[in-house]
DNA sequence: GCGGACAATATTGTCAACAATCTAGGTGGC
DNA sequence: GCCACCTAGATTGTTGACAATATTGTCCGC
């Protein structure tokens, strides 16, 4: 070890969970490699809407036990990416038609605030930053890939909240960018891909610029495009069940 | 810490759980409770910021088992209301000085647009509950009820929340309104009431006639209002430990 | 054949004992 | 007298067994 710092912090000990496996009191980390990957695999569109999560399935999955799994599950609960129903168990949250057109207007009004906030503060860094993300995003899309295009379009927003510098607004748009694709997954009107790529580099031409109002419109108009690709979906969710559709008869209205 | 204040209802079974000592599997109700109670502990600014929160304390006050406690600790957690240590337990969020202009910041943006909803979705009842509210809220600090005052206070917020109709953006709300006390408490610079009164009853008049930009001013002078008065404590806790002002000599800057 | 009661199974919820870790207080060496 | 070390108590973290509940499949009466 450094012997010129003696009282050093007992730092993490990751060598030794190399090498011997498991290293004693390790559920911190678990919990944080388990969260993450449930979180993506809601993200990636993978688990699907009302998709019940069995506690030993998952403890077995990740070789932990049902009590890290409970936890893990309470957060995800409160990130409102799962539905817990007592006695029942854990489900894939299903967005109400209600929480999904609340969640687009939370995030006009968040991002809106970002994108103000960030033309204020602008730093070349940061939009350099950006503009590569875009670029890998169009390539990915361009390529076929629309998995890796879907997660780097999430990772736009994302990165727009980290720039902006509040991380507690960060935090929420965290949050409601996890929840769009249940909203997506479930409404889903057609197949095109979530966010239209060149309104992503719109925006940000207008914050290099520093045209914050422009900016504002343009990410505003992004976002009402993507909610009006799911109206349909609305529409026909707002009667009762469409188990028709969903097994591929014509539509009953 | 008291477990005394339990006065909220019950509800049903409660008979049950009287004569029969408890109700099977009623696990679901006692978190509730208990994550109520907290929640407007810290509201009410009983608990200190930095106080320890032991688990088995927590569960004989609530005469529930500690796994339970657990759960709601996590709860509280994800709710930013606690910090969690690994190994070392769970303490009452204090909250940084960047954590707090950001909370400022974040219900400046959430406010002002829940207060724009509100003008153009305005129904009369809701605008007569508001006015109940601040009158109720005004009787108590005039008859020096400083804690009623101010746990009024904060319900005009959240009423304000849930009355705009977006329960995302209540949601959100909710959380910022419950860590502003933790805000005030750790860096207040004066003992002055959180919120001046005739602020709320103003805005209310302002959404009430329809005016929503002169209502959204005024929500933002509001809250720019209650950050100024922590601004010194800011300035005090951004240097180093300010052991001088805390020790009553004058300050080092 | 059909509907409702019943039993078997799977799943969640609860609990207490045990292990790991941190904190505080004392003890000995220098 | 002071600092490192070490032990003892308290606290959090983990585990497995058990209880309560929901779901599914089965059987019986009609």
């Amino acid at each position: 070890m450094d012997a010129s710092s003696l009282k050093s912090p007992p730092q993490d000990a990751s060598v030794e969970s190399l090498v011997l496996g498991k290293t004693p009191r390790a559920g911190s980390q678990d919990a944080e490699r388990m969260f993450d990957t449930l979180r993506n695999a809601v993200l990636d569109q993978r688990l699907p809407p009302g998709m019940q999560l069995k506690e030993q399935a998952l403890a077995d999955a990740f070789k932990v036990n049902r009590a890290l799994v409970r936890a893990v599950l309470a957060r995800l609960e409160s990130a409102r990416l799962v539905e817990h129903r007592p006695n029942r168990g854990v489900f894939v949250a299903t967005p109400t038609v209600a929480e999904a057109r609340d969640i687009f207007a939370a995030r006009r009004v968040i991002e809106a605030a970002l994108v103000r906030t960030l033309t204020a503060v602008a730093m070349p860094a940061g939009l350099a930053e950006m503009q590569a993300l875009v670029e890998r995003e169009q390539a990915a899309y361009r390529s076929g890939d629309m998995r890796a295009g879907l997660r780097l379009s999430v990772e736009f927003h994302r990165l727009l909240a980290r720039l902006a510098g509040n991380s507690v607004l960060a935090n929420f748009l965290e949050e409601l960018v996890a929840r769009t694709p249940l909203v997506v997954l479930s409404y889903k009107g057609s197949d095109t891909p979530s966010c239209a790529l060149d309104e992503h580099s719109a925006i940000i031409e207008a914050i290099a610029v520093g045209d914050a109002e422009r900016a504002v419109t343009l990410m505003n108009a992004h976002l009402n495009h993507l909610e009006a690709k799911l109206e349909s979906g609305f529409r026909a969710a707002s009667g009762e069940a469409d188990i028709a559709a969903m097994l591929g008869l014509a539509p009953a209205r």
